[in-house]
DNA sequence: TTAGGCATGTAAAGTGTTACATGATTTG
DNA sequence: CAAATCATGTAACACTTTACATGCCTAA
């Protein structure tokens, strides 16, 4: 699934622009399925020439022609054609997980410094699912809200076995180096 | 950081050709930084033009002669600097809560068998992941094994969160919609 | 005898990121 | 006065995935 489909199945939910579509990828896809302007507007624009979202132009004073597209039928179609196909994959690509793995190469101020931007990273994605969850004025569909927890769930517990293991990493620190897989609840 | 790089910092381990490579993607980064040939040969192909490895070739019966890389010293100079360098991206694509999003728009069947797939997904790479720990002969080093036990951890909290939350998105089980956050210990 | 492991690669297609280009209005 | 918001897009680049191409040996 690419982000093409991703900005037809957002226009089920309700008619947007190019604009909102991001927006809407940041606040709600953010910490699953990031997408910049260079991928959305393309994608949009492909999607109107198929014939699977219509486009109507809302002229603006100061800014570029509002270009709202709402989906077709033959678009409702597609999205749902591809909800039945998909082999959903879920994939992690971390960097930081690579320079972990390289931890005996870092010195230990550098690996400090990593791990504890990595952990506030986490806690700010946290606050920012909390945040876009408790702005929203209508009640999230259930989908939202599954995926909104399952992003903080995640992150929290990302967090939290950072900050119970960093210690098998630094060797300043290095008296315990037994893995904990228990995360303290609460 | 690609590929490249990542085939760079495993030369510091160990000689090794793309075969062998691919094989240590397979086992420690499986979950975290997925790797194919046509990633990999094409990688060591430039490391090697670039002198950052060193290339001797061993002929082999029946087979392609066998391409052994080892890094050179301004490979290692390379690496480290790399691991000075990077600001360290940590990045989840995943379709499949794309799906769970879009669960309104899924059948019962469709979303239970979803879920069900996913969770013995994860299953597959907490045993992958412990089986690839207690192989290996060498005690495994300090960041080895703090990836792995990431890997494990934040498996088994997604199992667990699709678990508990799945009556959220399945119709037929909507008695109870509050989404729960904390995992049960144990 | 068939599946899997060993061992190399290329080429095209697919997909996304980054940088560029423009510019008024609104908010702090 | 500066920064953010609104609003559009293109083009080059980077990187990965997938399909193709080959072929022997070994274990079940």
């Amino acid at each position: 699934m690419d982000v093409k489909t991703l900005c037809l199945g957002l226009l089920t939910v309700r008619e947007a622009c190019g604009y909102d579509l991001k927006k809407t990828f940041e606040s709600s896809f953010k910490h699953f399925f990031a997408a910049g302007y260079g991928c959305i507007y393309p994608a949009v624009a492909d999607l109107a020439e198929s014939r699977l979202v219509s486009c109507r132009e809302i002229p603006q004073v100061g800014k570029p022609d509002r270009k709202v597209y709402r989906i077709t039928e033959a678009g409702e179609k597609a999205f749902a054609e591809a909800l039945k196909r998909t082999d959903p994959q879920h994939k992690l690509r971390s960097e930081f997980l690579v320079m972990m793995y390289f931890a005996d190469r870092l010195d230990d101020e550098r690996l400090a410094d990593l791990l504890d931007d990595r952990v506030e990273k986490l806690r700010e994605s946290i606050k920012h699912i909390e945040m876009v969850s408790r702005i929203s004025g209508e009640p999230e569909s259930p989908g939202a809200s599954f995926v909104a927890g399952f992003g903080a769930v995640i992150a929290e517990a990302a967090a939290r076995y950072i900050e119970s293991n960093r210690h098998v990493l630094i060797r300043s620190q290095q008296a315990d180096t037994e893995i904990h897989t228990k995360a303290a609840t609460g």
